[in-house]
DNA sequence: TCTTGACCTCAAGTCGACTTGAAGTAGAAC
DNA sequence: GTTCTACTTCAAGTCGACTTGAGGTCAAGA
């Protein structure tokens, strides 16, 4: 009876009614029935909708999030994925630190060029030898 | 004389070759010459490709790349748009910080569904306020 | 000299997450 | 009863960074 029509999701979400679509047709959430043409969502769906924006941050596909929801609809969350996402994230944020320390000295830097700069040249040998960049999967963007 | 072949290149740069004939397509990179058939490189574009790695894990395009090597090839950096690029890495960090915390959180927490526990749906209420996830570009993988 | 194998070009395909466009429809306002 | 508008479906397009495949060429080794 409450049932929110897709707009008004959309709205709530922040997401455009085409995502909602494309995420009910990859089986990510189910609307609720149809008023007209129109679907109709539980309000429930605003959290599932967050679980999932939550997920694709920390660096989950969408396919991989469809699997997190048992076929009940309840989150089933296998916490060692978790332990491993946090660490991947962790990895990640500590690579992603030393490259901003050294932007902000090659920002700095009153070396004419930037390759007579020992800490940039260092840079680039750590990048070059696989120091800093080893991320994993790329992680989406909010529009 | 002292030119490397692609495959020379290829393998310390530890690219496959296909992605070498890409860059220099796209004007990152550009060969000496040829032996035969074959691109022959100066010794120099391994340092080259390190620099665009290096902008890669930061973040910036393969484009934006490309406008920071002037005609002459000599690196010339923006340090207004590196202390941009630090600022937004430092922010992701920030925001990708919370998340792991939260991960390990919801990784550990005894509660029996993720939905019961406080913490987790404090979480999801961040993410779907739009507090945790505002990611800019994505970065790449290495493979 | 002949074969082999690694390179060459160019076009097309891939991947993930959506968006866009065309053509159709139902409910609501007039 | 007609029109308007926001939805509907389905197929196809987009974006970035490459990869893959087909068909061709050339230098070096046997």
């Amino acid at each position: 009876m409450t049932d929110l029509d897709i707009a008004e999701v959309a709205h709530r979400a922040g997401v455009p009614a085409s995502t909602l679509r494309f995420y009910e047709e990859k089986g990510l959430i189910a609307s609720t029935g149809r008023r007209g043409l129109r679907r109709q969502y539980d309000p429930g769906v605003l959290e599932r909708l967050a679980l999932i924006a939550l997920g694709r941050t920390a660096g989950f596909s969408l396919d991989e999030i469809a699997q997190m929801f048992a076929p009940d609809g309840q989150p089933r969350i296998d916490r060692r994925m978790l332990s491993a996402k946090a660490d991947e994230l962790d990895r990640r944020i500590r690579e992603l630190g030393v490259l901003r320390d050294s932007l902000r000295h090659a920002a700095a830097c009153p070396a004419p060029s930037h390759l007579e700069c020992g800490t940039f040249r260092r840079l680039i040998d750590a990048a070059a030898s696989g120091g800093v960049a080893t991320p994993g999967r790329r992680v989406p963007g909010r529009r």
